[in-house]
DNA sequence: AGGCTGACTTTGTGATCACAAATAACACAT
DNA sequence: ATGTGTTATTTGTGATCACAAAGTCAGCCT
């Protein structure tokens, strides 16, 4: 999820057993996991690798991240209080710091937490676990094509998102949302 | 997803092991991708049992639904032919037919049989496989209960759906597909 | 130099086992 | 009859093993 991994490196059950100081069994229940929630991908012959997308299947998952995101940042919007607010913007400070260091695995990271953090307050738990699943699918590739985000957009958007939060505005909140997320993986495709 | 289990019911590793002749590893493996897409819960001591869901949950899976599948239908809709109509129209018959024996699971089998006929021709993948994550979690509630549902009310919606995809009517179909979906779910709490 | 065949190594699969925790069953006392 | 303590059974966990398929690599031939 926040690109520790690269698209395409394969991983081994006897070698993430080992890296973990355990047995191929936990390692295989959960790559089996990972790859049913489409964290990982299995290749005919058994072998698990981190997923290599297609522009098409970006696409998509960014079309659904846009169907997801602004419905729970809507459903967040009344329950979001002053101290939320507060701490969706000390993050927003720390992914300042982490993109002046060019830190993708960090950016990846505080970003997420951005948006995590808001969407708990939705109370819609099935819901932000679909979209944690499509963070799972795309972490790979975002860090491969960190250097191609505009960061300096990311920041942009993540401060109208708040400002529609302060003002309780669920239309411009909706808007806010859709554009941070479909303007950072506008510039992953090619 | 079709409804073959009641919620709660509890399954054993050894259990579901004899049933299909095999080992308890490969069960594991399938248990637990099922319990990490919903499909099953997980006890704090370890069991696993078919989830029983709260009333809310019922709503934000619908609510999922209602977001998720007017989607997938859009983007179905120009690539809907007439022979896909045609096979549309052929699973609605046998809908009928099911609905007329009350054969709860055979109703669940051929409405997600239709919708998921409608959704192939999207061709995203990703969004259905989120969809149809969705209705393995609502699969033993909806067959608990299915005498809840009104039974009228389905083929009415699927026939506005195939209206809506014979005229090319996108925000016809939108709406017909978000009231197929709510209409039958707003029976199911309480 | 390039491609092919062979042997060797790595890897996932399914099975089985020992173990501990949790559940179920039971007997007994009140 | 009901609650309680103990025993027996069931159950998931993690480890290990044999096996077969896949992948890797060296050496040889053309």
């Amino acid at each position: 999820m926040h690109g520790e991994l690269l698209p395409g490196q394969a991983l081994t059950l006897r070698g993430v057993g080992k890296e973990y100081d355990m047995s191929m069994t936990p390692v295989r229940e959960a790559m089996r996991r990972l790859v049913a929630e489409g964290a990982l991908s299995l290749s005919s012959s058994g072998r698990i690798t981190t997923p290599e997308l297609s522009n098409e299947r970006i696409e998509e998952l960014a079309a659904i991240r846009a169907l997801l995101e602004p419905e729970l940042a809507s459903r967040a919007l009344p329950r979001a209080h002053m101290a939320l607010i507060e701490r969706l913007e000390a993050i927003n400070g720390q992914i300042d710091q982490v993109i002046a260091r060019s830190d993708a695995v960090g950016y990846l990271k505080h970003n997420l937490e951005f948006h995590r953090t808001l969407y708990l307050r939705a109370q819609a738990p099935a819901m932000l676990a679909l979209a944690e699943t499509v963070w799972l699918q795309l972490g790979p590739t975002m860090r491969k094509l960190y250097g191609r985000l505009r960061r300096t957009e990311s920041p942009r958007n993540h401060r109208l998102i708040l400002a529609a939060l302060k003002a309780g505005d669920d239309p411009g909140l909706r808007i806010a949302l859709r554009s941070d997320v479909t303007s950072g993986l506008r510039m992953l495709k090619q």
